[in-house]
DNA sequence: CATGAATGAGGATTCATTCAT
DNA sequence: TATGAATGAATCCTCATTCAT
């Protein structure tokens, strides 16, 4: 029989360390990375301010085991639903419903990520892009690439392209954010992505042929 | 004639203060506001630190201040030209690109607005948003509403359409920086928000009979 | 046999607070509160300067503190001497006697309370008075009073006497640290105050024919 | 004819130094030496922070010459009025009634002195015992010495009631201006300095019975 | 002489990190 | 492993003083 101790006791680590990260997204995305203090997360999770450093050697190596941990879990809960769809136009009205449920599950964990994409430590900014780069190739091939080449969707600039679906999204996680949880209709963004502002049919005749 | 000394003085405050706001701006840009260091400023402007207090009661005060100041210039700026154009289409088209080339003018101080929208603090949020106001009006009524009102524009919700606008112009700035410019092209990211990804089918045949 | 270990851990907390208490009782003395330097505190106690904030929230807090403790072992120093008096005259004399025993025990401790009372703070003051009421009406009733109420004492005016009666020993116990511990005699002073200036008996034979 | 032109001049400085003095007080009384601003020194006189310079080399100079001019006019004010009266115990009266007159007629000036008499700086206390030593020499002689020299007073030793006189008049004035001014009655403290607290026993009976 | 912008040493306070228990 | 007292570099801010105008 193989003892569980040692397995236990990874348990047990597991436990002290993920309720760390948990406490360090709640400051983080609190105060950001620079206004955040040691104490007040080591506080939050329960523990005191050493536990912390027999966990992570700094602070920057927390924010860090933080990004990894959020971004892979945020690339991992959309890449799964997002696959699961038929076509690429499915999947991309998924990728904004799935993005959307992330923000709304996770919300703390969320914000930490979004605003290390927009603020100013390069290295963090790097990381995250870095566990992104599974979603930004979910956009470009499985959703932009499929259906240009299919010829459903306009041959737009690919990397472009990615970069509005990015930005859209988090954009909107942000001002979701901000406001406290408008909650932003994730199909009316697909919408808007697939469609434009502008209106379809050239036909002059419906346009003001109201009675 | 009048002696020119107040003037004069209040010339030299005034150059004072402004290279203290552009010092503030490259110091806010690249370590953010809880990362600045009011000494760096100061010598990036070439003064001692106490200069800085003589001016801005606070690192923070400084900091509002400059929000301000950024803030006010990039809608003056984006305005003044989206303004000139006759119609909501080529607002459209000049929002981006008048947008873009703030940014280009100004990269420094843009970055600081940008982030700051993005960033934990609520009350520096606010006061760019505050000052943003009139770019949301001008997005929501001149922009969207006209094209709406007009029958040029699908009946989008226009809160979110301009939530849409916001997101992919910031987000686009932001790209912009992190990559040291790749230079996004406005007219494409019109003509993105305009037509959008899905490729227009004026007859079922044309799909892909084409030649 | 229950561990020691929380008991000592709150002793070495005590002893550490003690020494800062102490350390900043030869600051404050010496310098006055606003002159005092943290630094200078934390170094005589032998910590560095953080170790204070670990103990006081802040350099006013750790005055306060520093009030209540010296104010408070001023009060039973006295107190404690002058009740086992058996009457309100040799309480007087007690209260002279003990009041400069106390100076001439803890004389940096005093300095700062009675310093503190001839202050320009008046938080500060306020909370020396508050310390001291139990003294004061240990004056006020338990000598004073007492002894009008015996009719042994001229029915002075109890505030004013009271007054008087701090003023003599605050005042002369100034003085004393000023010139470095003349020792002024506790006996001579409580003769001063029970028999005032003016020669007795009228009858200018009396006085010397006695032997 | 001799010309005014140097006097005027000097007249002008005079009063722009004595307003700065006068402001000085008021910001010396209020904060302590320490505590004090020569900012708002100088705004409360209704200049700019470089005329205190032009006036005196330094705060601390401008403290000197506060604490010279400030003592002499107390020590003037109240030999003045004492020397007028005829005999010591007249004087003894007039000494507080004067005292207290010059605190209630320039309540900030007195505190100056007072609070530097009990204060930190030694210097400062030096200066202050300097400028009174003519106070110390009419108590010692004028009042103590020559009512023992007469007889009238019992053969105290005159440096401890010098001491006495002085720790009661200005711990007087000390408690005069913390509870804003409740106005002691000279003529009760220099009864109760003349007489003392104990009853002037008619008749060795009434002690109490004591053995 | 009056001004007030500029200076920079100094000081209170914060906080990431260490380490003995 | 968890603790939290101690550390001291770092930081914001104050303010006496200087000096060109």
């Amino acid at each position: 029989m193989p003892r569980p101790r040692k397995d236990a006791r990874e348990e047990i680590l597991s436990d002290t360390r993920q309720r760390l990260l948990d406490a360090a997204a709640v400051e983080f995305a609190r105060e950001g990375y620079a206004g955040a203090n040691i104490n007040r997360i080591s506080q939050t999770a329960g523990f005191a301010k050493g536990t912390i450093y027999n966990h992570f050697p700094s602070k920057r190596e927390l924010m860090l085991a933080l990004i990894d941990q959020v971004a892979a879990a945020h690339v991992d809960f959309i890449l799964h639903r997002v696959q699961q769809e038929p076509d690429f136009v499915r999947r991309l009205s998924c990728f904004f419903s799935a993005g959307f449920a992330f923000v709304e599950q996770q919300p703390v964990q969320a914000a930490v990520v979004i605003n290390t994409v927009y603020g100013p430590d390069a290295a963090f900014k790097a990381r995250v892009f870095s566990a992104y780069e599974a979603l930004f190739v979910l956009i470009f091939q499985d959703i932009i690439g499929a259906g240009i080449a299919l010829g459903d969707f306009r041959p737009v600039d690919p990397d472009l392209a990615t970069v509005m679906l990015m930005s859209i999204y988090l954009g909107s996680c942000a001002l979701m954010e901000t406001d406290g949880g408008i909650g932003i209709d994730p199909a009316q963004v697909a919408a808007f992505v697939l469609d434009g502002l502008r209106r379809r049919e050239p036909s002059p005749v419906s346009e003001k042929g109201n009675p």
